[in-house]
DNA sequence: ATTGCTTTTTGCCAAATGACAAATGGTTTC
DNA sequence: GAAACCATTTGTCATTTGGCAAAAAGCAAT
């Protein structure tokens, strides 16, 4: 708990009550390696922390292969924005990678909280809008790079995941296949 | 100016004295092909709004190549974020690729606004999320597909923007060179 | 240690893409 | 119209990557 406060408290100021009042709808979640926080086809119903843990959030494309869109670590919100604001059903899924432990807020708390916190709501955007712009300037630059470049940078962008994940996952993050990666990694050492 | 006001109506509710406010602070700003409206090392200082032509975000990777990251349509904001919004130096130029008619606003007008107006903010920071979750929506697909679809979908998503712009640029944008990019056109054909 | 299962690596060949240079096409200027 | 200047297309060859299958390695259960 006292990760996700100092987590939130960098976006804003809060005083005691108001943390308290954040504390008292966080509720723990645990999911084993592999369970889905949120699937594709239905609607987000509740916000998340990572505590512990990775996750990724992944969607199949029209050749029914798995693609990655990318990793969330430790100390990280992990939320369907799209599908949550907006109550329409996803179009990916959020997987635990590792066992992981969360704190989970439901709708109903979110809400509440947003009501009832003066601040609140602006502490969300901006945790929301740095998530956003932080994926856009992971993603973007992968697109013109080679495989071998793209590699590097995920090994600089996530440095604690390569090893706690399946190459597979990492390869379709990439847009690569397996045994190109594989080969990649070789060519590296 | 009435697109302008439309395009934040979208967003949320203002009356007319708002929107008066609005309007007033707005300048208009034309801009040839190949100016920049921002540009790299330096602070972004305005929001704009594209009344006409299309614009586009570049910057120079490690090798000196010009990557552009993506083009800004009619009808959209237009604001180096990072740099406006923390006042660092921005890393990208933000250029007219063809002449340009755009709304403008100072960074003295625009904090001005969204001290006065109530729930000005609310819609700022609904834009700009949308804009966001958008952006990244159509950059992570291009990274795992091969280079013809990957084209394909940039016809989809800007479909107004391919004859208006050099294939250079495309080229840039898809991550891939000239050539290969005139032989997909070929092959699509 | 053996077995069965999954993940990762490797080999082979085909296809896609890059690099570079030359040819073509279009536009502007005189 | 000719010349100069671009942007685009095409040709050739080298390199990268994909597809597929087999081999090797890692891991858990017995």
């Amino acid at each position: 708990m006292k990760a996700l406060i100092e987590y939130i408290l960098q976006f804003g100021n809060l005083n005691l009550q108001q943390i308290d009042l954040i504390s008292k709808k966080a509720t723990e979640l645990n999911l084993q390696k592999d369970e889905y926080f949120s699937e594709a086809g239905k609607i987000a119903q509740q916000v998340g922390f990572i505590v512990e843990g990775i996750t990724r959030v992944c969607y199949y494309n029209n050749k029914g292969e798995e693609i990655t869109k990318y990793f969330i670590e430790e100390n990280n919100l992990v939320v369907d924005l799209e599908s949550f604001d907006n109550e329409i059903c996803s179009s990916a899924y959020v997987q635990a990678i590792t066992d992981c432990k969360l704190l989970v807020f439901s709708k109903k708390d979110w809400q509440e909280l947003l009501n009832t916190i003066v601040g609140w709501d602006l502490i969300v955007h901006k945790i929301i809008s740095k998530a956003l712009i932080q994926k856009v300037a992971r993603r973007s630059p992968l697109v013109t790079e080679d495989a071998t470049e793209r590699y590097l940078k995920f090994l600089e962008i996530y440095p604690n995941v390569v090893n706690r994940v399946p190459l597979s996952y990492v390869a379709s993050y990439l847009g690569i296949t397996q045994s190109s990666l594989s080969r990649i990694r070789k060519n590296i050492r």
